[in-house]
DNA sequence: TTATTAATTGACAGCGCTGTCATTTTTTTA
DNA sequence: TAAAAAAATGACAGCGCTGTCAATTAATAA
């Protein structure tokens, strides 16, 4: 039923050995050799076993995602994008949830690569910004792949795959002060989070580029959830003497928008009308919204399927140097911007 | 530095192969033995090479859970709910997302499970609910588990777990009804959804119990989306002279809620003192709104623990007859209801 | 007690593949 | 052209475990 690589041989006329070469993808056998064992290959349909693969080799053809976000639509589409890359390249996935906040987190993740000869990581924020945690994964003999938030890898520890938040978010504020806002509100997500810090240093960058005046009191601490979007939008939005009350506010993230919106409800503040929301991630969050969310497109299936694929060429030792991709989320203009009233 | 059966074998004084009996829980071993060589398997902190099992053995270690919801959240509490169980179970879990719309679904499973060797599968809505989709299944040499809304399951196909939403439904509505609330407008999820379904009867049924009359013109059609909370909670809210205007709103989940407390916001209805509104559940959607949503919480990772369980003790033909386990979701009161302010 | 049966245990092959190393074939050099 | 070097291929063991079946031991019957 299911063919075996000795089918494969005898169809070819072959040793297994050389079977193994070609699917193997090793040097030394010949093209002619080469193309004849393919076709076996392909008239059988045959896929190699890969407990047999895992037993037998001293390599091993698993690699995990573990993962601790509470974002449930973030880890569905880098599951579902690393699960891609794994079945492209016949690769195995382990799911790893755990809390990165526990004491334990690094012994247990230690034990899980030894136990299940795992050949390769993949980390998320908030496992990716946590260099201890990293370091002590790097010194075992796995590999890892971070995906983290920024332009540049914040050391050589490992492979990154980089979301430049900083320009996606500078990009996006822009497009607020090109609609002719001057006072833009920041709804900050968790203040630990890069990418909280890189969203807001793109946020900041974007109003010196067109000489606007930061205003502190526009910056809004909170968390990245609905509730922070609420109360901190409540706080930009009432009514103060000294502070400019805000035309558009830039929410960290689709969630904080969506909470900000509802606020803005609450207050009678018409959307987009009065104020101009943007959020950051695209999540389908983005599209349940009335009015649906300007938001920024992070292509997360995309970045999970690179992020496997760079861990996968750094298992096979195609010794392709330390690379570096960098994503830069896309600027979605939907409902929720619009011309600034204010003269 | 991994210990090997062979390593647990020396340890014991045992050849390796009581070592498997004992592991395997097979009859047949003595006592003594037992505790001897679990004693040792202890010691070396001992554990199976799943690699070596699958290759070795008829059986096989893997389960896959198989999956198409658009509920991320719900998706993640199942996975972690499975993976529990595999972990206790020294089983492995494939993952699969899919496309339950999708031509050739039952074909790329089939594939799956024969390439694969998976001895199990988990489903849950709408794969579930595919009668077609399982039958194939099961008549492959495959243990199947589904999850279900409902009290009794549809078929005996395969043992189910039920999560009995009319119940539920029941319970939440008669809390409503409780609160003094006769005129409780439904707002539905996707009509094709069992849950959808279950939960209008348990809607029904508990307006009966209770001798309040049945007005069709307070059932509104939907989907589980948010958008769907808005407008159907501004039909239902809007004034009308025939039918009396809800003073509560039944929604099919949370989404919904979320969506019919953001319409009521927009109609200047405040909640809960002019309109209570119910989910259904529990997701941290309803934890994030204001004010926070009474619903039905339903523990997805209990019940996926449970299910998967239950598939393992299948697979391992620990002949308990079809066990079918059922769990109803339970009301958790929060801010969103309150006395029926109408005389 | 001894013969008979049942309960335990172990020896050994083999699952499908890869690593090692010997063998064969091809290419290069003298 | 023969000898040496390099490239290509194959034979075989073994990864850690389970299935089969034979060997041993304990329990029971005669």
């Amino acid at each position: 039923m299911k063919a075996t690589i000795n089918d494969v041989a005898k169809q070819a006329g072959v040793s297994i050995k050389t079977v193994s070469r070609v699917i193997n993808n090793e040097a030394s056998v010949r093209q002619l050799t080469r193309e004849k064992v393919q076709r076996a290959v392909d008239e059988l349909n045959y896929q190699p076993n890969l407990s047999a693969r895992n037993l037998a080799g001293a390599k091993s053809y698993s690699i995990a995602y573990i993962y601790d976000n509470p974002n449930a639509y973030y880890i569905i589409d880098m599951q579902k994008g690393i699960l891609s890359a794994c079945k492209q390249q016949g690769f195995e996935l382990l799911i790893h949830p755990c809390d990165s906040k526990s004491q334990g987190i690094t012994e247990e993740v230690v034990n899980m690569v030894k136990q299940a000869r795992i050949a390769g990581l993949i980390l998320t924020p908030p496992l990716s910004e946590m260099p201890e945690f990293v370091k002590t994964l790097v010194d075992l003999d796995v590999k890892v792949v971070r995906i983290l938030s920024g332009d540049v890898a914040p050391d050589d520890l490992s492979p990154c795959v980089m979301v430049n938040d900083r320009d996606a978010a500078q990009t996006i504020t822009q497009h607020l002060i090109d609609l002719g806002h001057k006072d833009i509100g920041f709804l900050a997500g968790d203040a630990v989070h890069m990418s909280t810090i890189e969203r807001y240093k793109g946020y900041r960058r974007a109003l010196k580029a067109s000489n606007i005046e930061f205003n502190k009191a526009l910056v809004i601490e909170g968390s990245y959830s609905f509730d922070s979007g609420v109360s901190g939008a409540k706080e930009l939005m009432s009514v103060q003497t000294a502070n400019p009350r805000p035309t558009a506010i830039f929410s960290c993230n689709d969630e904080i928008a969506a909470g900000a919106l509802f606020a803005a409800r609450l207050m009678n503040i018409s959307i987009p009308e009065q104020l101009s929301i943007v959020g950051f991630e695209n999540s389908p969050f983005s599209r349940q919204t009335w009015p649906k969310l300007t938001t920024a497109d992070q292509p997360n299936n995309q970045i999970a399927e690179d992020a496997a694929m760079l861990l996968i060429s750094q298992i096979r030792k195609q010794k392709n140097p330390i690379t570096i991709s960098q994503y830069v989320p896309k600027l979605i203009v939907r409902d929720s911007t619009a011309q600034c009233e204010k003269l």
